[in-house]
DNA sequence: GCGACCAGTGTGAACGCTCACACGCCCGCA
DNA sequence: TGCGGGCGTGTGAGCGTTCACACTGGTCGC
C-alpha cells in the first residue's frame, strides 16, 4: 500500500509537503497542492490514520458513556451526539455503562493514554460522593444530565425544574386543578425525579394550590410504560378527581394515557397529559403526546463544542484553561394532542 | 509519562520482555513477569495504545454501521453487539447511516486504512445491485439483516419467513381464521416486509386458507405506532371480520392494539395480536405483546465471532480463508398476554 | 557426550507519520 | 540596493511500540 513517501516521490515534493496538503496546512502553493492531490489520486493513496494518531497524539475520537442505547432517550441522544461530532470530523466510541457503578468507573478509565481524546459522560450510578473521582482526570470531560458533580468539571444539563413547572403550568393555564404526577421515586434525592417534582410543586404554589398527596403516582426507577399505567391506576383508584397528568417521562405518560382511556376518560377533554423527553414515540402515540423537549439536540451540540474547546486548550500551551462551564439547555414545551388548548 | 523503556530499565530487562509480558506472550518466566509487573506498578505505567495500534496494525476496534440508534430495535442491537465485542476486549465505533445510501457508502469507506479492524454492517438503503461494492473491500465485513447481498460476504440474518409463519401459526393453532397483516409495503421487493408476508402466506396455505386481501394493512417504511393504528383501522373499516393480527414489528403491533381496544375489542379474547422483534416495549405494553424474538442477541454474538475469526485469518498467513458464512439465528415466539393459549 | 531443540530473553530495525527547525525565495519598504 | 519578514518547502529526528531474528543456556534423546 502506498505511503506518503510514495506520493512525495510521485509528485516530486517532500514528504512534509504531502503532509501539509493532507492536513490542510494553508501555506501551500496551489500548483503544488494540485500536483500532490493528483499523485494521491494516481496511487490510490489513503493516509494511514493510525500513524497520524500515534505521531500527533490526537485520535479525533471522543468517548460517549451512557447507560444503555436500548432506551429511546439515550439512543436518540447518542444519535445527536454522533451527528454533532461527525460534523466536526470527530468519531465517537460508545461505552455503555449498564446503569452500574463499575461500568461508569470503567468508562472513566478508558481514555487514559488511549485512543480517545475526550469523554462525554452521562452518569446514572455515580453519586455526589464520587465527585472527587472526576477531579483528577487528565483528559477533557463533559458531564451530561441533571446531577451536579464536581464544580471543576464542565456540565451540560437540562432544566428539570423549569420543564416540569412549564408542563404543570400548561395544564393550570387550561383551567385544570387536579393534576396527578406520575413517576415519583422513593429512593432518589437529587436526581431528575425530585427536581421535576420540585417544578410541579412550584407551579402549584405560585397559584396557591396545595399539593394533594393522593395525586402522586409512585414508580420504581424503571420509568416504563407499565409503571405509568400502574401509577395512574393507583391515583385513580384513590378516588381523587383528576383532570391533568404530569408524567416524568414519555413512556410513563403513554402508560398513563392507556390507563385513562381504558377507563373511558377522554384525552385531553377529561384529562390532559404531559410527558417529558420528547422521544420519537411521543409523536406517534394515540393521541400524540404533549411533552417537554429538554433540548436534547442542544445538549448534544453544546457538549461536543465544549469538549472540542477543551481538547483545543490542551494543545496550544498559551491558552489558559477557562473556568468550568455549567450550561443549561433551553427547555421547550411541545404541544400535541394530549393537552387542551390554553384558555388563558 | 513513563514509557516501556523506563519500565524495562526499572525491571532490569529488555523492552521486548516488557512488551511480551504486557501482550500476554506465554514464554516469560514467572519471576521476570513479576519483576516487570512490579515496575509497571511502581512507575504507574500505562501502555500507549496508539503506538501499539500503529505498530501492530491492529486497533482492537470494530465498526458498527446501523441506520439509527434512536430506533429501539437498533439501539438494543447495538447494546448487544457492544457487550459481545467487549467480552472479547474489542471496542466499537458506531457509524449511524441514517437510512441513506450516502451514509452507508461512507460507512463502508471508513475502515480503509483506518483505526477500525473490521465492520459489522446492517444495510437498509443499499440494494441488490450494490452487491459489487462489497466484494472489493479489503477488510473483514459481516452483514446483518435480512437482505442477501454478495455471496462472497458473511451474513448473519434472521428467519423472517419462519418467524412470520410461526406467528401466524400461533393464531391459527388457537382457532383464529381471520388474521390481518399490519405493515405491508408497496415499494419493497426483497426486504423484511415481503419475507414476513411470505411466511404469513405459507402458514395460511398449509391449512388451505386463501389470503383475503382485505386483511392486508398497508403502511409506509416507517413502522411506527401511528401507522399500525392507521393500518388496523383501514382493515377494520373494510368490514372484514378479524380475530387475529400479525404485525411486522412491535411498534406496529402496539398501534394496532390501541386501535382494536379503542373499538371495544378485547385482546386476546376477540383478537389475538403478534408482533415482531421483541423490543423492550413489548414487555411493557398493555396487554404485554406476544412477539417473534428474531434472535437479536444471538445475531450480535455470532456476528462478532465471525468478524473476530476473519480478523484472525488475516493475521496468520497460514490460515486459508474459510468459505463465506450464512448464519440464520434461531427464531423464537415469546408468548405474552396478547395471544390466546393454543387450543391444539 | 554430542547435537537438536526449545523456552526465555535481547537487539536493532522498522512502522508512517508529524514536528521543530532550517532554508531559499520573493515582495515590499526604506 | 539592501534587508526584514513571511510564504513555501525540505531535512532529519523521533513518537513508543512490535516484529523478525539472534542469541543463550538448559534439557532430552540416542
Amino acid at each position: 500500500m502506498a505511503t506518503m513517501a510514495d506520493v512525495a516521490r510521485h509528485a516530486d515534493v517532500s514528504v512534509k509537503t504531502v503532509s501539509n496538503v493532507l492536513s490542510g496546512h494553508p501555506h501551500v502553493r496551489d500548483a503544488t497542492r494540485d500536483r500532490v492531490l493528483a499523485a494521491v489520486a494516481a496511487l490510490g493513496y489513503e493516509i494511514n490514520v493510525t500513524a497520524r494518531i500515534f505521531r500527533s497524539g490526537r485520535s479525533g475520537v471522543v468517548g460517549l458513556a451512557v447507560p444503555e442505547l436500548g432506551q429511546p432517550y439515550f439512543g436518540e441522544l447518542a444519535d445527536e451526539i454522533l451527528s454533532a461530532a461527525r460534523s466536526h470530523g470527530l468519531q465517537v466510541l460508545i461505552e455503555p455503562t449498564g446503569f452500574t457503578r463499575e461500568g461508569e468507573l470503567a468508562a472513566l478509565r478508558v481514555p487514559r493514554r488511549g485512543l480517545v481524546d475526550g469523554l462525554i459522560f452521562s452518569p446514572a450510578a455515580l453519586v455526589q460522593s464520587d465527585s472527587h473521582l472526576l477531579d483528577s482526570l487528565d483528559y477533557p470531560l463533559v458531564l451530561l444530565g441533571e446531577q451536579m458533580f464536581s464544580p471543576s468539571v464542565d456540565h451540560v444539563t437540562m432544566r428539570n425544574i423549569d420543564g416540569a413547572r412549564a408542563a404543570t403550568d400548561l395544564l393550570l393555564d387550561a383551567g385544570r386543578r387536579h393534576i396527578a404526577v406520575i413517576g415519583m421515586l422513593h429512593a432518589e434525592t437529587a436526581g431528575s425525579a425530585s427536581l421535576r417534582y420540585t417544578g410541579y410543586q412550584q407551579a402549584l404554589e405560585a397559584r396557591g394550590i396545595e399539593v394533594d398527596t393522593r395525586l402522586l403516582g409512585w414508580s420504581d426507577e424503571a420509568w416504563h410504560r407499565a409503571n405509568g399505567a400502574r401509577a395512574m391506576a393507583d391515583v385513580l383508584d384513590s378516588g381523587v378527581p383528576v383532570d391533568g397528568v404530569v408524567a416524568f417521562n414519555d413512556a410513563l405518560a403513554i402508560g398513563a394515557m392507556y390507563e385513562l382511556q381504558s377507563r373511558g376518560l377522554a384525552i385531553p377533554q377529561d384529562v390532559g397529559v404531559v410527558g417529558f423527553d420528547d422521544i420519537e414515540d411521543s409523536r406517534y402515540s394515540v393521541p400524540t403526546l404533549t411533552t417537554v423537549d429538554p433540548g436534547r439536540r442542544e445538549i448534544a451540540h453544546v457538549a461536543v463544542d465544549i469538549l472540542r474547546r477543551r481538547m483545543q486548550e490542551r494543545l496550544d500551551p498559551g491558552a489558559t484553561d477557562r473556568a468550568p462551564v455549567l450550561y443549561l439547555a433551553g427547555m421547550r414545551i411541545v404541544e400535541r394532542e394530549s393537552t387542551p388548548r390554553r384558555t388563558g
